[in-house]
DNA sequence: TTGATAATGATATGGCATTATCATACAAAA
DNA sequence: TTTTGTATGATAATGCCATATCATTATCAA
């Protein structure tokens, strides 16, 4: 990956846009509005070499296949609507977990995902 | 699933012995201690079933295949072994998520995992 | 503009967890 | 103990995500 291609380049700003973690099929959704014809192999290569250049990192929710966002964000956890089953981010954390576990356990890192409904989708429910 | 069978007895006890959530492969490794010949079709297949008796419950943590563990529970959450991989249970909980989400969410339910190690892999790192 | 060659797109293949198949074994009722 | 039909075990089949393949296209240095 050394050229600057129209698909690589697509592909890197669907996900900067989004603002939120994609999945490979997302991300190939979000691409192809600007670059019809991209294929889903080039979606699964560029995110692969943008992980290994630290542009993207990948996002693992339980139960999911990976999501990819811009990395560099300053530790945050993450919210999966129950209804579109859309990831944000959660820029908030409950802060030291070192308690949490039991004697002798030690705690070196952590993950939250927060479920329930995102703003559009409360919003429909609602009316 | 009508029968009580050597097998499904050694699957539910196995789960219930260790007292943390265990993948399929692991049912499988401790349950052969009890019955030498037993096959991962059948591990699958009383899983499945005792799974939709409420008496197993499914735990998923993120990137990582299934795990099992007895039912009824009251809300608690998970540690996994940055070593060892193992999973335990974690009895606490640092309460209320609500207001973490951005405005306009609202949060029914959370998963935290905590990572780091466990107290055999901690004790031995210390010597 | 041209030429070398990396990247793409279509699709075959791989990898892995889980399920389906089916002959045999065994639980449990009579 | 016999009988009946479910459960098992071995393994093939499935499903899904991701990667490899390869002919073609397109980037970009010269």
């Amino acid at each position: 990956m050394e050229r600057n291609t129209r698909q690589r380049t697509a592909i890197r700003d669907a996900i900067a846009l989004a603002n939120r973690p994609l999945l490979a099929q997302e991300v190939l959704d979000a691409a192809q509005i600007h670059v019809p014809g991209l294929g889903i192999a080039t979606v699964y290569r560029n995110i692969k070499s943008l992980v290994e250049e630290d542009v993207l990192q990948e996002v693992r929710l339980p139960g999911d296949n990976p999501r990819f966002e811009i990395a560099g964000h300053k530790h945050h956890h993450h919210f999966q609507c129950s209804q579109c089953l859309r990831v944000f981010d959660v820029h908030a954390c409950p802060g030291d977990m070192s308690r949490l576990a039991p004697a002798g356990f030690t705690v070196e890192n952590h993950d939250l995902t927060l479920y329930g409904h995102c703003k559009d989708c409360a919003a429909l429910a609602g009316t």
